[in-house]
DNA sequence: GGCGACTATGCATAGCCGTT
DNA sequence: AACGGCTATGCATAGTCGCC
């Protein structure tokens, strides 16, 4: 066990202990105020989640894609094949239950949930932490529903979270039912318009995706990392 | 143990085989061959690397987002604010794309676009961004108090909306097959929960693959999950 | 003061095992 | 055959120092 006997993990800075050593010290997950300190953080940091995404990547076959947004704007990204071909596999396969209306106006979208979003995250990263050290000061057996949460209300709504957020079966069954309805109404609709049109004549949603898929051009690159990478992390 | 002088991922092979024990050993970064523990492997980086992500978002207020495509091609993704808006950010940053290049640092950064795809990617890319707005879930009954300011106070639900608006066959078939997942998503759910209906109305334990990102106590959806997380994993 | 390099240490995780 | 939990350990990284 790594771990000291008296791991307090709550009180790093030793209230009166000694000096520590040069070495990690444990960081509170929250916004690091000091501005030079928090670009260190973020290049240090950016890089790890690019070096993790390709391991990811190359261990279990996976595409990966990591964006990041600095806080000046400047974007980075890596992607196992190309990060674009993650994203459109993403946008492809999820098309439905996001939220949605992230309009495509670009910056002008002023959607509310970003601001108050900071506040939450850290919350749930911080929240989500404690969890992992009272399960480890515990030692038992998982205790679930513990209060280290704390916070209670979602500030999103129930039709707006994955379907594992929903926590009550009356949520779910209601859901079901709906989709249920509007899968009708969809394959009404949906044959109804192909009785109106041609045949099946023209039936390639997604085939220039398989064109990029299998462009060999595209394929040899393993993991692209944006240039900027290299002389900003 | 000493620091290497190269602590370069590529040279992980380099070390002679050492001591046996139970701990973490090194691993080499290629594929794992064995799929039960390449299926492993995947869910605990995968873990690991939304949990990177979401750390450097709070850190130092960057906007991160990360999609994983499973082999099986499962798609997952976590995002700081939500993963479109992340997204968004980085398809509009593409500025190089246009006609007048003004990114300061072009690069062909993941220039796929250059080819004759590139209008198609975008077309695809617009057309499943018109196909989401389209299926803006908003306007339920349930709670909610947190009226978010978009387009809320729809008094039908979503579901009720006419469809009429789709105007190709394509983007109904989409959307259909979308509502097939998301039937099944939810059909396992419900199943999932009806089984394991507790008398303590809380939070049963086995209620999320991944306890932390998923448990409503912790995650006040922010750090917006995929729903097909919930039956990979 | 930004950038690298270093160092000590926190944290992630490979392998295993017990449950369901 | 997926999941939660454990343990030991590799790896990432916070803080520091030295150089530009």
């Amino acid at each position: 066990m790594a771990k000291s006997p008296d791991n307090k993990i709550t009180d790093i800075g030793t209230t009166n202990g000694k000096k520590e050593s040069k070495g990690r010290r444990r960081v509170e997950i929250k916004r690091v105020e000091d501005k030079n300190k928090r670009h260190v953080t973020f290049s240090k940091r950016k890089r790890g989640l690019f070096n993790k995404a390709a391991e990811l990547s190359v261990l279990t076959g996976a595409e990966t894609a990591a964006i990041v947004v600095s806080s000046n704007g400047k974007v980075f990204c890596f992607g196992s094949p190309l990060p674009d071909t993650v994203i459109e596999r993403y946008l492809s396969d999820n098309t439905f239950l996001l939220p949605a209306g992230q309009s495509d106006n670009h910056l002008q979208n002023n959607n509310i949930h970003h601001s108050s979003n900071k506040k939450q995250i850290e919350d749930y990263v911080e929240a989500s932490r404690r969890l992992k050290e009272a399960k480890v000061l515990k030692g038992g057996k998982k205790n679930n529903s513990n209060n280290n949460g704390g916070e209670g209300g979602c500030s999103y709504g129930w039709w707006e979270r994955p379907i594992g957020m929903m926590t009550s079966l009356e949520e779910l069954e209601e859901y079901r039912d709906a989709l249920y309805k509007l899968k009708h109404n969809v394959e009404v609709r949906t044959n109804q318009m192909i009785r109106e049109t041609s045949p099946s004549t023209h039936f390639s949603p997604l085939l220039f995706m398989d064109d990029i898929w299998n462009s060999p051009e595209l394929s040899h690159g393993q993991g692209f990392m944006a240039p900027e990478f290299n002389f900003f992390i």
